[in-house]
DNA sequence: GATGAATGAGACTTCATTCAT
DNA sequence: AATGAATGAAGTCTCATTCAT
């Protein structure tokens, strides 16, 4: 109510954080001085240590940043009036689209889970530890075994051929390979469902 | 007295990648002090000098390094005479059985293919430049559909629902969440054949 | 409730001295933030800067509002009346009493005068420039040389023998070294007199 | 026997220690960057990090370079064939003849022994943990009892009237207040002795 | 008057690289 | 050819101080 709207004075924090999503998802954290952060956000060094006690804690800090839109957005696109087999695809096309869409996010999240930063939050984040997106996602195996409609296999293969599917073909399409239409995703999201129907 | 000739010859180059290969694949790149290299490797750092011009040539030589005996033993592990069927689960397998065996190399792959160091590699590798190991893995496609057993996607699709999953599934793996045994590797490999199978 | 008048008046100015005495004679000038001092006042950090210019000022001013009460607690303590050899006894049990239950005081002023900031006010202080406690100390000698109860010694051993021994005493025992008991003060005390005694 | 004689390659680490002397003793611990000791030391500052892992090794490990030839000295001038009272009096003299002399040094010793990092190391100093200097000077009051010459005394009272005296002395001196000269070191030592004799 | 968010100089430390031996 | 001591640029982080509210 004080500030006429609340366009500008969102603070800081954001301004920090989408520097830092920016010069991370291009460059690494290692080659992501916090100078460079500062400049890009427009604040002074010391004022990142303001909002973040560490670099560290700027990174942590902007996986839950990057995570929540990621799996609000999936949330919101699931509809569970739908058959098993058409909630699968339009997962994984989701999936696909929303990382197509925002490199920068699946670039630090790639990163982030793949170093000692998030590397043991991985299982956690699969096999969903509280009411998060991935508990949807495992329902979907779960409903699916019950129906008949999904293979029964050993529980990991279900996200490797998902997960690992998406994971590779957005990073293929960021390396400049390939171009990511309706046609591939679709495509894609069908082989998955392939791989793991009865 | 294993080896009675190449003892010495290769000596020093050979000691500084193979503790570069330990030393990356645990601590990542920029954690790796040419000094830590240098002291496993038993050299002085100045020597790493004379093999490698560069940290970056040295990373780059390790990729080659790494990359040649993984080859050489997809070629060796294929039999033509198979059917693609039982030739493309036979290569899954073998990769995922190459790949778990070997983690400083897998770890030091994904992080060389994820880095800036080799991220626009990662096309070269999958359409293969020249006659390397993924010139096999094309055939096998390529041949798949002329034989009507494979169905006919775009492209880009093979090797996502092949590296990407065999990627995905070693990763798991290493960070502790599953472990890989041969009937998830099994399953895995079926998984794949299905999702792309006629 | 406990004084009617003066609780608001120097409210800030004297909250910001006491968190800075605690926070100092813990800590160092050094690693003492400005920030810590206000938050351990309970005021913002610039408002310290209303009532001292500089980090320096405040050091400076809390040396002088430190030494206040402990020059009135030595004139207070001492009784005109008595001989030489007991006000003398008198003075350094009452410093080493005083010192010995402010150990905030006593390690600030240690620190302060061994520090670029007070070095040179050690010479000032001792040999009294106005009239101030070190006065009355110095009034003790030269009453005691005349009336033939203290040896004639070179003056700076006067000062010597007794801040000298005091101050030892009191940062051995804030160490942890020793405890400080009526023994020992008097013990310390007397032979601090036999040091300089005729 | 490599270089004709050792008269310069006394090495860096010589070098660093004695510039970090003059440093520290001139300006605090604190008011030392490393970078101005590199500078006078002639080094770049990177290379004090080849000899001593921290700053606070490098105090440390002048603490110990500086008490070495302190406790010799210490040691070499003391003639055992004499009195308790005129070795107790050598002592003390020789003491503040040496840390007269070195003003560095004592500017060193008693701030490192007033911080954190030698704080705790008062006590062993004085009490004597294995055979040093200090056993040296413990002796003294041990025998001075025995043979009736000293009186005594709570023991901490001992060192309070020598170093206490001695240090304030020479901290007096270094602040520009007094010289010291033969007289006053003659009626100090002497002072100290009636401080603690029977 | 009081506040505390913002700043940036400067401290400590690491490490790729060079070069005299 | 091999070494490793020396270097200094560059990175992370702290904290005295300012100034808009």
């Amino acid at each position: 109510m004080s500030s006429s709207s609340q366009t500008k004075p969102k603070d800081l924090r954001s301004a920090i954080l989408d520097a830092a999503l920016d010069i991370f998802s291009e460059n690494g954290f290692h080659s992501s001085p916090m100078s460079r952060i500062a400049k890009l956000a427009g604040v002074g060094v010391g004022s990142i240590y303001r909002y973040f006690s560490d670099k560290d804690a700027l990174i942590h800090a902007l996986c839950e940043q990057v995570n929540v839109p990621l799996k609000r957005n999936m949330q919101e696109k699931t509809d569970t009036g739908l058959s098993i087999h058409q909630q699968f695809v339009c997962f994984v096309s989701n999936l696909i689209r929303y990382l197509s869409s925002h490199p920068r996010e699946f670039r630090f999240l790639e990163q982030y889970y793949n170093s000692p930063y998030g590397i043991d939050k991985v299982h956690t984040e699969l096999v969903g530890a509280n009411g998060n997106a991935t508990d949807m996602f495992t329902r979907l195996f779960v409903d699916g075994q019950k129906q008949g409609v999904i293979r029964t296999l050993p529980f990991p293969v279900y996200p490797v051929m998902t997960f690992g599917s998406v994971s590779f073909l957005i990073r293929y399409s960021l390396s400049g390979g390939i171009m990511v239409d309706d046609a591939l995703i679709a495509a894609t999201a069908e082989a998955c469902w392939n791989a793991i129907k009865a």
